[in-house]
DNA sequence: ATTGTTCGTTGACCGCAGGTCAAGAACACG
DNA sequence: CGTGTTCTTGACCTGCGGTCAACGAACAAT
């Protein structure tokens, strides 16, 4: 916490602009690789650094060198993790090309695939939105709203472009909206411990998970869509 | 789904010793409640139990002998605030017969307030929701979800009775849709650190507050009310 | 009152993990 | 090779969660 905020707040009187050292540049990110192994596999509070130093083979303070707490490396951890998440408007062309809903549908169906192919990050990103603390979460929550790691700007103007989303609504209101329930809707797909039950007493049953799916999208739909394309794929 | 969360995460000590020892239950009490107001003030992993302690009178160990560990102190002072909040259909009668979503509105309406008048409590939410480990999370989770504190089920229940809930809709999704988006707008509403952006750029301007619970709430009524009753108020 | 038992209280103590720092190693460059 | 700069190290410090053996206050039985 006092590292993260100092940090920020401070200029840390430096020599040059932060000049990125190749050498050092290197270990840091192999640093901030094995870290993001760890934090995911135990949690913040339990992830030492002295485990993640000895994993890489180098001494303690080395990692305290190049980022000044364990706060600071964790959250160097987490905005590499989300900023290798997909953004909204990189679905396929063909997805794109059925709308705005569809492109909401193909990701939510894919969610589990892609847990399963970058478990950590994922892992990581849950650990900084619920398993921290708050002047931690603070930054976190800056560093979402400057870099909108998922595109939503964009992809909302698409929606807007195509008449797909009201237009009574600003782009702050559909996006809050769409942040917060898919995030939440996300976190129900795929976690046992943020579970708030919705999918927990029927176990894992593939077809029913489609059916929330698509119940969630048309909710959606109703919510945030422009009222002339209620009905889509239907077509009726 | 499962593999994100099962094979990590402590499983934390604390368990309750379901001993309740008659003069020591006052003790219990006075301790809570002074931890409610130091993990309102400084946050989970700041708030240090010997300060706790000392304010008392009393010594550290004794805390940890009312408390198992840390975790669980903080846990009964989470729920202990948690309880503490009013419930859905708390709200005055003459509100309740306008109907479930003025009852909507009528809360957020008056979260403001609700703050002002114990703010530690609300504070103390705030952190066990996003500011602590994730092994005491899903404690918590697992406390929301069986205690139901908002009362959101028979609130729901309520609506559905009423016929303003869609019928196509189990109560789970909606439930779930209400309480995702409820938390979130709520936090927006009243929180600087968790604030993603809807309200912070114009600054506290209270008639827009007002436009934004206005159009939160209709939103809300498109997504998840029945179709018959889509516009209220205005009775057109 | 006296003794015995139980339970709450205490404060010294431990271990552990984040964080610091002075000294040295490795490097860059003339 | 010499000199200045950067990196690395590991011993060391500190602070805090958690433990524990001993003490003492209440109560019960005699």
């Amino acid at each position: 916490m006092e590292g993260i905020t100092s940090s920020l707040a401070k200029p840390t009187q430096m020599r040059r602009d932060a000049k990125p050292r190749p050498r050092s540049e290197a270990k840091r990110g192999r640093i901030v690789e094995v870290a993001i192994r760890h934090f995911a596999e135990r949690g913040y509070s339990a992830a030492r650094v002295e485990d993640i130093a000895a994993q890489l083979g180098i001494a303690k303070g080395s990692v305290f060198q190049h980022f000044k707490s364990k706060d600071g490396l964790f959250f160097e951890a987490y905005k590499k993790a989300v900023l290798s998440f997909p953004k909204y408007m990189q679905a396929p062309a063909a997805v794109q090309e059925r709308g705005f809903f569809e492109v909401l549908r193909y990701w939510l169906g894919r969610t589990e695939n892609m847990v399963r192919d970058n478990w950590s990050s994922y892992r990581i990103y849950l650990v900084g939105n619920y398993g921290t603390d708050l002047a931690l979460r603070r930054e976190i929550n800056r560093f979402l709203v400057a870099e909108d790691p998922y595109g939503w700007r964009d992809f909302v103007s698409f929606g807007v472009g195509r008449g797909e989303l009201r237009p009574d609504l600003d782009v702050d209101m559909i996006g809050s909206i769409l942040e917060w329930t898919m995030d939440r809707f996300q976190d129900a797909l795929l976690t046992e411990e943020l579970d708030p039950g919705l999918f927990r007493k029927s176990g894992p049953v593939p077809e029913e998970k489609e059916a929330r799916i698509e119940q969630f999208v048309e909710l959606l739909r109703r919510a945030i869509g422009s009222e002339k394309v209620q009905v889509t794929g239907k077509k009726a």
